[in-house]
DNA sequence: AATGAATGAGCGTTCATTCAT
DNA sequence: CATGAATGAACGCTCATTCAT
């Protein structure tokens, strides 16, 4: 959770990188990090490369040392978070086979995400909103957990497409409710107790695996 | 109202004022349902004063004298989308009783209009992200439908809050996937099917009351 | 030849213009006139449209409203110089018939412009070297008289576009001379002598002919 | 002359020094020809040091290692084609007495050039509008063939200056239009040719010797 | 000597806003 | 009220230049 730490991500041959490449990957990331703080509170209409640059610490001329224009910042900043999102995602639900658990473990992980880390949620909202390509990086895994669903027979929905909408947007909703109007209790678990039962999960079921312990809780 | 009593022409008939509220109106008219277009296909950002004095057929100037700034041109936007959605709204359930009937009338009458107007529809899926204030408006309604459901024993929700943004972000999801990614049959059925379901509706009531004929459509 | 004057150039129907109209016209010359003086001074490359703003009196937007970039703004130069050129040719040989006489005169003219005003020289030079589009409007006069000059047995030339490429360029030179290296006397006599000689009319009869009195000035 | 006398890796052999200026020389060289070739494309305006450093096979700041300056390197250019020219002009016309075919011999030499060698073609005659003082370097050449002519009875002009503006221009427009518009038959002689007629040579005597075969051509 | 990341002044352009007519 | 020319701040972007390595 380090600033300016994370000098290795782990998969990086370490004798590739000159200490020149460390520093333009330590600006690169100075960059990215300044976008989604600003992603944060101003939109995507308020990242203004002059505000950004003075946010990295780095003066105007330097971002095009590293982004060929606005529109590749933007474009940057949203596969950033197409990444961090799969961590977040791949991290939590691994060994877990059903679809009905899974898609619950992420609803609750993505909104305990909203309660711990505002800036990084509402950077994401935004960005969901703007590049729809976020959209398909959020449905590849999703998809796969709404199909495991049905064929456990735990799922009974009309049509994928519109399950899916339904599962992100609501969730996005929720996420968003937390962040601008505050705290909820166990608002994780009511997420996903919705979202389940809108993909045709009982009451009772819903209810009983939206309250399962979180992998990694300690539970 | 008007700060200067536009004494002035002196050859003036008897009915100028009338018609002058006349033009008066009809530009303002001019202006918004401009503004509404440019919105569904620009967004809130290329909403150019210039442009949508054009597109609306007057001069940029003229739309000083009816909006002091660019700001007050969105939010006039917001209510006029406001004032059409309680229209559309009130308009459809007046004579039904039963909240759940009385969202599934709701939710699937705008997934109707999404189907049939999609620059009103992205115009208010742009609105509502924008302007917060623009979801109360829809909460109002939304709320009174809520607790007649959960007193009449249709609705089990744990929070009303979450409620309302679950169902406001899944209907505009919805309305979203229909607008941008083409027809779905059914579409609006579907998507009143999974909000009463999430609501804790029963899978099959939910299909019923989902599937009753929409007041007005001659059934 | 006042600054600003020159309200009409006795073409434009009168009652056409509206007051607003003239101010916008006023406004366009005080461009296009700044235009011209930068680019005598600075070349093309040093006209900046803050710098062209500043010189014209109005502030940098202004300049957009009349020209929709700064491509157009060097296109409209060279179209104004154009038209000048147009004009100086025009009004000097009408009632000569020989084309070598015409092709001195016109020779003449222009050196003898390049000594009563520099700038519009300077800018002519410019603006011939980088909108190649000018110098076919130069050599539509020019090649007129070329031709003449043929059939009228005073020259004799081997490629029609070699000539004309010969007599442009020595004729900028020489007027490039006259700007930069200061008066030489009889400037313009001498130019149009070895121009006529070049195109092979004897060496006496080119003094005789780039002798005569210019038209109008009252020989 | 070196700040650091490189006495780094420890491995140099003998001739380091040798080879080190050799590289010098070659990394100097590489520069000019790159800011060659863009001045003949791009123009003055378009030699940007990035690109040069680029298209020369070294990182930007190298260049600042040869030049103290953008403007350096123009002149350096300027100096460099210079150079070029003179040893274009010594060459051709050692053996040569008659001021006449000296000048009629360069014309022609610098037309084929043009023919042959467009891209050093068009840089010449970017640098000589761009560096005035390029010019003065033609006419040290030009001056003494001209009074040569004169001294023997055959260049008949008026004005020395004048005269020498005239060669230069009529030869670089000649040059200019082969390298635009395309081949032309003979163009060397037709150029060569008008330009002594011009200097007051009588037609027929002008095409002989415009006609007379180029030294080193095998004639 | 070579590198290339960093700098920052300056440019072309847009656009909300003002105001004389 | 309507007009539209004028304004000027702000933005995205370029590029000559510097400097630590």
């Amino acid at each position: 959770m380090a600033k300016k730490a994370t000098p290795s991500t782990g998969k990086t041959p370490a004798n590739t990188l000159t200490r020149g490449h460390k520093k333009k990957a330590r600006t690169r990331r100075q960059l990215l990090d300044a976008a989604l703080r600003i992603y944060a509170h101003a939109g995507v209409g308020g990242l203004a490369l002059n505000t950004l640059a003075e946010e990295a610490g780095v003066s105007n001329g330097t971002v095009y040392n590293y982004f060929r224009s606005r529109e590749q910042v933007l474009e940057a900043v949203g596969l950033e978070l197409a990444v961090q999102l799969s961590e977040q995602i791949l991290t939590v639900s691994e060994a877990v086979d059903s679809g009905a658990e899974r898609l619950s473990i992420a609803v609750r992980t993505f909104m305990n995400k909203a309660r711990t880390d505002p800036d990084w949620t509402r950077a994401l909202i935004t960005v969901v909103r703007y590049a729809e390509g976020m959209r398909s990086a959020l449905a590849t895994y999703l998809r796969a957990d709404l199909q495991a669903g049905r064929r456990q027979g735990d799922f009974h929905y009309a049509h994928e497409e519109m399950a899916m909408s339904m599962v992100i947007s609501a969730t996005l909703g929720a996420m968003n409710l937390l962040v601008e109007d505050g705290e909820v209790e166990h608002a994780d678990r009511i997420a996903a107790e919705m979202v389940l039962q809108a993909l045709g999960v009982p009451r009772g079921e819903a209810g009983l695996i939206a309250g399962l312990p979180l992998p990694g809780e300690g539970g």
